[in-house]
DNA sequence: TGCTTACTCTATTAAATTAATAGGATAATA
DNA sequence: TATTATCCTATTAATTTAATAGAGTAAGCA
């Protein structure tokens, strides 16, 4: 399931994306617009700029902007900021690997094999899409 | 992440298919084997058993069979019972379908696109598999 | 019949994760 | 220097997941 904080973070991404002007916006307007509690997108908008999606203005005037063009950012990059592994077991995953504790060995184990074939198919997915392909006209 | 619930129960579901005789197998050895608490164990078999994945014979030389041939078991269905939902958000799911209440209208959200490419993704690798594939050599 | 075996069922607890809230600190602008 | 809006830490609440306990039931067999 997607937490709340990958779907929050993934709207207000597609909320400044969508921007013509490419003025800073503030945190209140995209909780508002799109319905989150604003202290918890506060903290899901400060990890996104904490790594690199967002820049962020202090003072009057202020608030978050896209640092780059939407469609050069990968929703493989931004999913795995928001929501951790794409990966549904750790020993298939290609960022955040760790075997697994009560699996031998991971040639023989059929959750492996599936789960492999579950992650590519996702990476294929968020590979083939960036923000700009999240907004709608 | 995929629950320990739905990684012991694939596991299980392996095990049993990979037998060559269709004797029942106890518990005990499925959870001896592959490293899995005996009494949580228990209760994801017996779930299987009663949606329909699983016999189930009692006293001496009982124990788990699976009731249809591993070719015949879809994955999409035994992911369902295990896991739950294939899709990760509500809105998108063809058999746990729900509103989003934070989300007016459906057509306009950007997630929601996102997530129906990833459900078919997901679906497409589920329903090309079965039970039989699991089963390592 | 009575003993053993192994699944059945309910309830409880422990642990971990997620979601939300509170409140003050900091920096920019006018 | 007052206002605005992000920054940061800490705490709490809620939910879900994982594990455990123990008594109950049915089947097989001597």
């Amino acid at each position: 399931m997607l937490s709340k904080k990958t779907k929050y973070g993934l709207k207000a991404l597609a909320y400044l994306a969508s921007q013509k002007e490419k003025a800073p916006v503030q945190i209140s307007e995209i909780a508002k617009c799109e319905n989150i509690s604003q202290k918890f997108l506060e903290s899901i908008l400060l990890s996104l700029r904490k790594s690199g999606f967002l820049g962020s203005k202090k003072g009057k005037g202020g608030g978050y902007y896209l640092i780059k063009e939407p469609n050069q950012v990968l929703m493989t990059d931004v999913m795995r900021v928001l929501e951790g592994p794409i990966a549904m077991v750790p020993c298939v995953s290609l960022n955040f690997y760790e075997k697994c504790a009560d699996c031998p060995d991971e040639a023989s184990c059929s959750v492996n094999k599936l789960m492999l074939m579950v992650r590519d198919a996702n990476l294929e997915v968020y590979r083939n899409n960036t923000l700009a392909d999240l907004i709608i006209s």
